[in-house]
DNA sequence: TTTACATATGATCATTTGTTCATATGTTCA
DNA sequence: TGAACATATGAACAAATGATCATATGTAAA
């Protein structure tokens, strides 16, 4: 390697380390697995979703139940249900004019749970 | 109640079931924590910020060598490990030039191994 | 103390995201 | 069928976010 090829790699470190580097990389998920993992945890990103997660942990409820237990518009529930179900991690069901929401993945409340023991360090 | 509150309130479900939506409100956490915890899921939600901590999970590393790991400028990487020490997930050690970042907490892995358990069902 | 290098940071910009508003769809009952 | 209600959805807007660029800070060696 050229001195100005590794000018252009950056820090020296990389010169001395470098099959230390390359092992590493080998380690690293694919950039697609990556993204899907990243879009995972982004559901639980937003603070509205985790409240409907553990309003929905206790029983299944109707949209208007979440809304008034979660301070929200009937219109930004429904919308945040339906990424929660584009993501499988809720599940509907028809009963008349009613729609009932319901959990339909057993993980999460262990990914709830291992969050809020984190914040709570 | 009149009847002109229960119209205010929504479907018919919650006159039925205000009992259990009682308890329900109950179990909600706090605001503040589920803010908290949503900031603590936002830290995963971002694939670059992923993919330096599974290079991070390996060894400890200084901010060139993870830059080109991960194909990423050496500014972006700095902008996100500045956001990762302030969550007190990475923390850095200086040796002359080169400082070196590594992970302060041990669940980190556990964290990124559950959900990819998740994506990978 | 100047030079070179590793890292940090502020400003800017484009993109994404969450809410709201208005309205559409779907269902029941009179 | 039409009125009333529960839910869904598209458009619009504001706020948050992540990358980039230029540049500043910090450190070591000449």
């Amino acid at each position: 390697m050229s001195k100005e090829d590794s000018r252009e790699l950056g820090c020296e470190f990389i010169h001395v380390h470098e099959d230390i580097v390359d092992k590493v990389k080998e380690k690293i998920p694919d950039d697609d697995n990556l993204y899907d993992l990243a879009d995972f945890f982004k559901i639980f990103a937003d603070s509205t979703r985790i409240k409907i997660l553990y309003v929905l942990l206790c029983s299944e409820m109707c949209v208007c139940d979440i809304a008034q237990l979660t301070n929200m518009t009937q219109s930004a529930i429904s919308h945040q249900l339906r990424t929660l179900k584009q993501s499988q991690l809720v599940k509907a069901r028809r009963e008349g004019k009613t729609v009932f929401y319901s959990l339909s993945d057993g993980h999460i409340k262990n990914i709830l749970s291992q969050g809020f023991e984190h914040i709570s360090e």
